[in-house]
DNA sequence: CCGCCAATTGAGATTCGGGATCAATTCGGC
DNA sequence: GCCGAATTGATCCCGAATCTCAATTGGCGG
């Protein structure tokens, strides 16, 4: 799959603050306190490469590539290899802090949610720019069906593919 | 992806009967027309491999990898080549006869889908188990979703994820 | 009926995401 | 400070999917 949309620029929602590099947004520390705990759990330990990861993913929003992380750490002075890079981003997709998507492209995206900051993607097929958005009876209709299929849900992804309207209007 | 410039101007004709082949469920015909008015618009040809893989999906239900549809012709005497196995996939997937499935699994999922037989995925994250389920409020919605921001849906892919009943009972 | 040309195919090479391996390193508890 | 378990990192490896390009096919005009 080489398709690489020409410039998959999302809409920046979700208004916070500007990265501050490493430091990280204002309910960061919760973040990472919740990560710490999972970690417990499992009596796995908060090392240095993993924290490194995590604030990483925390101090911007937005979708990005494995790859990405272990490019931006080795721009900064932190040193994290690809695989600790991969095992960590797997125990926080098990921990539900990063959801992996798939966009049609050939490498998969993750983006950090919570709770509170949930959202499903419209993905416009031409121009490859992304629409976050959340609905409330979408979500509530979901946790019926599950409990009519006796399903506990973990999390789910909803993803609409079609033309964004700059993109319509300008079809052929 | 090789896909070749359509020049302009073409005559397209085609009509020609029909060479039913190794059958297929009851609609598939009215299908497989599709699939070929679908060819005629871009002006390529419903070869005998692209012919064959068609008949082979249509064949039966449910969800495929693509390599899976590799072997089963090589079972039969079809010989269709891998190359040629992924481009007409592409292509079925361009006039949303096929839909392309990510279920976290390495490989990607395919299957055959129409209007008529939208539906959306429960996959249990402990035995893999798939349930399909359609619900038309949760379409609705979607609808009115696209509408607001003014987007042109083409299709759309809902997973939840999470556990099934029985995994959900006997988990640790 | 023949030959041209564009579309198509097939076999193999290639790419690349990402998981596996295993020796070296780090960390917590005693 | 020492020991065993957890962790890391460099590398190897695998497999899905795509690309390459020569050979084949098929429609059409002449």
């Amino acid at each position: 799959m080489r398709k690489a949309p020409p410039s998959p620029s999302a809409p920046r929602s979700r208004g916070g603050p500007p990265s501050l590099g490493t430091g990280g947004g204002p309910g960061s520390q919760a973040q990472k306190q919740l990560f710490a705990d999972f970690l417990a759990t499992r009596r796995l330990k908060l090392t240095r490469q993993r924290e490194a990861v995590v604030d990483e993913i925390l101090a911007n929003p937005g979708h990005f590539e494995a790859e990405e992380i272990v490019q931006r750490l080795k721009g900064n002075r932190q040193r994290v290899s690809r695989a600790t890079v991969y095992r960590t981003l797997e125990l926080l997709k098990d921990c539900l802090m990063v959801e992996r998507l798939d966009f049609g492209t050939n490498a998969a995206y993750y983006e950090h949610v919570d709770e509170a900051s949930h959202h499903d993607h419209l993905i416009c097929l031409r121009c490859g720019s992304i629409i976050e958005f959340h609905n409330e009876k979408l979500e509530k209709i979901q946790s019926d069906v599950c409990g009519k299929f006796d399903f506990t849900e973990r999390y789910h992804s909803l993803r609409i593919f079609g033309l964004c309207g700059k993109c319509h209007r300008t079809a052929n």
